[in-house]
Parts: C-alpha cells; structure tokens; sequence
RNA sequence: GCCGGAUUAGCUCAGCUGGUAGAGCAACUGAUUUGUAAUCAGUAGGUCGUUGGUUCGAUUCCGACAUCCGGCACCA
C-alpha cells in the first residue's frame, strides 16, 4: 500500500501501482470525468501512469489553467499525426500549448498553402475519431535519437541530443505516430474533441534564430467546448472591428501611403486627438515643474559617436551624406538634452532638472516590423530626462510612479502591471554602482505603491528600469511607459553640476515616457476607446444637424454658440433626412448629435442625442451648452 | 531582414480554366423638405501596384521589384 496526500491536508492508502484516474475515480464519479491529467509531487503526471510510491496528489481538472494547456498539446500532437499521414517527407520539430492554443513548427521543401491547412484540419478530426490511445514510453537516449535520425527526423534528434544528459528521454505513442514529448497527455485522442481550428501560416526560424533555417509554423487554437471555441473567434471579430488602421480610415484620423513607409500622414480630425494628448501631457507634467525643450533633428555623426550611438545604434539610424559631412537623424533625443544641460555651469541646487521634449525622432525600423501606428519610423515620445543627485533616485522615481498611475488612470486605463529589469550580464559600470541604483529604483517603486514583478537580467546595459504595462479595454496587454538608470550618458557626454563641496560631480539620468511614442499610443487609445473616445478627447464633440431646411438659421446660431465656448462642433444641413444623418454620425462616432427642427427652431431648444443611444433628450440650448462643457472638460481639470 | 499571403473605381469587394472589367456605398446632377442608424432617379469614375517575359492576345500564366497583411527575428 502507498500514502496519497491530498491538497486539503488529507491523505488515504491506495494499493501501488494505482493510476490517478483510478483515485479520482475513487473520490468521485464527477471528479473523474473532469480529469486531465494529475499532479504528482511537483510534477503533471498522465491519468493512466502507476503511482509506486508515497505522493502528494491532485487532480488537474478541465477548466484549469493546466487542463488547457494539456489539451492544446494534445491538439499539436493530432496536428502533427495529421501531417506525418497527409504529408510524410515533413520533418517535426517543436509544438507547444500557447495563449489560446498551439503552434507547431514543421520543416518542408515546399510550402503549405491554406489548402492544406484544411486537409489537415479535416484529418485531425478523422484522428479524434479515431481515438487512438496516447501511451507513454521512457527510452534510451542513443536510441531514440537514432530512431528520429533513420526516420528522417534532423531536428527532433537534435533537441533529443541537446537535451541534459541526466533528463529522462519521454516518447507518447498514438497509433503509430511517435513523438518527443515530456507530457502529460489525455488518455486518448477521442478525448481531444472537436473545439479546434488552424487559424493561420506563418514562418518561424529554428530555435528562434535568425541564423538558423526558416521553419513553418501553423498556429491553432484548441478549447474544451464548442462555446469555448466560438467565443474565441468572436472576440477575435471584436478586436478587427476595433483595429486602429480600420478605424483611422473610417473615422478619417491619418493614413499612410508607400511613400512615406512607416510614417504617418495626420488628418485633422487625427491631428487634434494628437494635440489633445500632447497638450494633456503638457499640462501634466508642467504641474510636476518639468521644462519643455526643443532640440535638432539632423546632427553629425560624431555626435554620435560621442554618445556611442554610432557603435550601438546605427543600423537603426538613417544617415544622410552632404558634400563634406556625414550626418544622422536622431533616433532619440537623450544625448541632445546633455547638451542642454552642459549649457553654462549647473549647480546642485539645480537638480532635479526635469527636461521633457515632444521630439521627433526617426528609427530605421526593419521593413517587417512596421505595423500601423504602434510600430513606425518616425514618431514623437512623450520624452524626459531627469537630471539628478544619486540620493534623489529613489523620490524621483515615486514622484513619476504616482504621475504616470494618475495619467493612466485618467484616460481611462485602470489595469497596471509593472516589470523591474534589473542587470544584464553584458553591461557598463560596476557593480557598488548597479547596487545602490537598483536599490534606489525599487525603493522608489515601492514608495509609490506599485507592485512589480522582476525580470532578471533584462536591464539596459547602463542601468536597470522599470517597464510599466497597461491593459486595454479587451485584456491585451501593452508596454508604454518606462523609466531608466542611466549611469553611462553623462559620463560619455561629460556632463557634471557642482556640489555643495565645490567639486564636479556626475548627475544621474533618469529616461522616462509615460505614453511612449504618441503615434502608438493613440493606436492603443483608438482600439481600447474603440473609436468612442470620451468626450473631452473627440476630435468632433458634436454635431449640429437640422430636420428640415427651416431650420438652418437656428441650427447655424447653435452650431456658433457652441463653438464659441471652445466646443468641437459641426453643422450638418444637407439635404438629407434625418435617419441618414444620424446613421452617418453615429458609424462616424460622433459623441452628440444635436438635433434640431422647426419645433426646436421655435423653443429655441436642441434634441440631444449622445451616441450609442436610443432616446434623445430635449432640452433649452443653454442647458445643453452647460452639459456638454462640463463633459468636454479634460479629466485633470474637473 | 526572413517565410507565407495579398494588391481591381475614393471605400468595401466580385471577376471560373487567358479574349483589355463589374456591384454596393461614396462623389456629382436632379427630384424630394424629411422627427432619430441608409428617400428615389440619373451621370461620371479604372494603363487591374510597378516592371520584364510567355502568347496572335495578359487583370488572369511566369519572373523581378514595391507596399500592405499574418508570423518570425528585431524593439538600443
């Protein structure tokens, strides 16, 4: 007999050699049905592998985080099955669960076309069908790396051998598909169901480098239920619907043409959502006493190399040739702050020296990375360097902590995670020095309130930071905000303030964004608003449209009265009927539509309509100004 | 940059196996004067991304290039 222990402290004897499906089923019909796959220790065992020993159990069961993640690898393997049967000269290599299912990467001559993602797909279903039983089987390393190599399989014989020499080399056998694999799996492949889909091609290179041979990986998704998969694929509908590229051209916010790749041409409407965030930040920030600069855009290249861009930097740099010189356009706008700074002597009593710039910096970007607004060559950050005393760190880095919560809380994003990348192994400076700042940065962090989590080693080379990462309106998450040691600038660039002892001495630099660059914050703006933006940050507040032609004088007169008080409005007197109108403002997102008639005309009232809803309100024009004011007001000035 | 796919009217998209293109919306003109998500009719609009090739003939087949899309790599 052997000793399971159970998570709630219990524990019963069983007979050895008993399989984790016979104790859930043991415990509980209900339980045995919802089982996957069970906890052993510390490690997932299979339903049907003999237990030989005193354990701590636990039955991993459907719903879970782990039940879906066993699934998904069942669903890989099928796929894999599928394509060894439909197309034998592939070679396997890696296919893991992933975030809403599963990839697989595969090796081919030739490539795959959706055409065959769809035999495939048809297959697998035939494999479920078939429900062939997953067994697991320890081999011997040389041969099982033997085995993969006279089958043909390259890359699954090199992971075999790569992998540690003491690990246990695992093989699951379904029918007579064989494959590496740590597990655990379903019993069967009956038990996979039939909630999956390939969703698409793409390529991938091996081990993930770029040296190495171009795979082919097919994605899929894999979920327990049929709802389950179908919610999946509506709420990946939801997310195309809300697209910024889509809604930009629908809302006529910015385009882009070949032109001028990776750059953004602003149209008004987009242009002043811009300069509404802009202005915003502006606001925020002057109130914590930053001081705005402008600085160049086009500098020689011993600028940079003096700032050690040239060395680190350059293949991102777009370099333009005179007659007699080289020069680079910024790709960042640090090094142009130094010389602000190293303008005339500074003193400590200067410091913190809060210098913030809407810079326009230019990135040569890989032609593969370019993607609408959130990844483009030219863009504009939210950009400051701090300039201060070691011993001014840790409050600097709550004052900006509590800044950028309350920024992005304003605007409407009130889920935060915070990352604290501390050093990397290759990197500048000594360690005493790596010490106080990264004690200083988490200080700083935890004085604000923030909780973080770390993540070792993925510090820039001058000096740890803090990524902050918001989640939008449909539960993605995005990097904006960041704040930066750096250590190494301002001695490269000899930047140095006299201290209260008469000396010289080193200034720290503190980089920091709130937003990131605008251009991708207004991407994440437009998708997480999903182009109903509130009210103070819409491009056209309101619009003025009339029922009848009578009514144009009067819809005018609103239409003034409103602009003047400062409101975005428009006037719409077509000659159209009303439905039109309204359908038309409405797609266009339009945050009020003032409808007005011959009766408004003559009561000197507008019907409000606030979009998105069914009724309208008719209220007298100067309750609706007061309204709509209050509304239009930013969220840090009501 | 790498792999795959796409590129047809201002927009969204049809166009089977080669015979120089079509719809809806938008635009324009006219009629209609309208009460909360599309009033009706008419007109005009395209070197079919660019460029080579095959062919009697290419939007269609093949190649190169450009851009976009999905990934990968990159994101100091």
């Amino acid at each position: 007999m052997i000793t399971i222990r159970f998570p709630d402290g219990s524990h019963r004897e069983f007979p050895k050699g008993i399989t984790g499906w016979e104790i859930a089923k043991n415990l509980s019909t209900s339980l045995a049905k919802e089982a996957v796959a069970v906890r052993v220790d510390e490690d997932l065992w299979d339903l049907t592998r003999p237990i030989e020993k005193d354990v701590a159990f636990e039955v991993i069961k459907r719903p879970s985080e782990h039940g879906l993640d066993i699934l998904r690898h069942d669903a890989a393997h099928v796929f894999a099955e599928a394509v060894k049967e439909l197309y034998p000269e592939t070679q396997i290599t890696i296919g893991p669960s992933i975030q809403d299912g599963f990839y697989y990467d595969l090796y081919r001559e030739e490539s795959f076309t959706p055409e065959d993602l769809n035999r495939i797909e048809e297959r697998m279903h035939e494999i479920v069908n078939r429900d062939e039983h997953l067994t697991r089987e320890v081999w011997d390393r040389n041969e099982a790396i033997k085995y993969f190599k006279d089958l043909g399989e390259i890359f699954k014989a090199e992971i075999i051998s790569d992998l540690p020499e003491d690990s246990e080399i695992t093989i699951y056998r379904q029918g007579n598909f064989v494959d590496l694999c740590k597990g655990p799996h379903l019993p069967s492949t009956g038990k996979l169901g039939h909630a999956f889909k390939l969703m698409k091609l793409a390529g991938a290179y091996w081990r993930g480098d770029s040296k190495n041979p171009m795979l082919q990986r097919v994605y899929g998704t894999a979920w327990f239920s049929e709802k389950d998969l179908q919610d999946h694929l509506t709420r990946l509908e939801e997310a195309e619907k809300r697209d910024h590229r889509k809604l930009g051209k629908e809302m006529d916010l910015f385009h882009m043409q070949e032109e001028a790749q990776g750059s953004v041409f602003w149209h008004p409407k987009g242009w002043t959502l811009y300069r509404l965030l802009q202005n915003y930040i502006r606001d925020k920030i002057s109130a914590q006493d930053y001081v705005e600069v402008n600085t160049p855009q086009l500098l020689d290249s011993s600028f940079w190399k003096a700032s050690g861009h040239w060395d680190k930097f350059r293949e991102n740099m777009f370099v333009v040739e005179d007659v007699d010189k080289t020069l680079a356009l910024k790709p960042m706008n640090c090094p142009c702050h130094v010389q602000i700074f190293r303008q005339g002597i500074k003193s400590y009593r200067d410091l913190p020296l809060r210098m913030a710039e809407f810079g326009s910096c230019t990135r040569n970007e890989p032609s593969g990375a370019l993607h609408g607004l959130t990844r483009v060559r030219s863009m504009v950050q939210d950009d400051a360097h701090i300039f201060c005393r070691e011993d001014q760190i840790e409050e600097e880095t709550r004052k900006f902590c509590i800044l950028l919560l309350n920024v992005y809380r304003e605007l409407g994003f009130e889920e935060l995670t915070v990352k604290f990348s501390d050093r990397p192994a290759v990197r500048a400076g000594e360690d005493a020095i790596w010490d106080k700042a990264e004690a200083c940065l988490e200080a700083g962090a935890r004085a604000s309130g923030l909780s973080y989590t770390l993540n070792p080693g993925e510090g820039a080379f001058y000096g740890p930071k803090l990524e902050f990462i918001l989640k939008d309106a449909i539960g993605r998450d995005w990097q904006c905000g960041t704040l930066q040691l750096d250590f190494v600038l301002p001695e490269r660039l000899d930047a140095s303030y006299i201290a209260e002892d008469g000396q010289k001495h080193r200034p720290v630099m503190l980089h920091r964004a709130i937003l990131g660059s605008l251009e991708r914050f207004i991407a994440i703006f437009i998708e997480h608003y999903a182009g109903k933006f509130p009210l103070w940050a819409a491009p056209i507040q309101a619009v003025v449209a009339t029922i009848t032609q009578e009514a144009d004088a009067y819809a005018q007169k609103v239409c003034e009265k409103l602009k003047a008080a400062g409101l975005r409005v428009e006037l719409d007197i077509r000659n159209e009927k009303i439905n039109y109108k309204v359908r038309e403002l409405s797609l266009q997102k339009v945050p009020y539509i003032l409808v007005v008639g011959k009766r408004e005309a003559e009561e000197g009232t507008v019907a409000l309509r606030k979009l998105g809803g069914e009724a309208q309100e008719v209220l007298d024009l100067n309750k609706v100004l007061g309204k709509l004011l209050q509304e239009a007001l930013p969220p840090h000035k009501r």
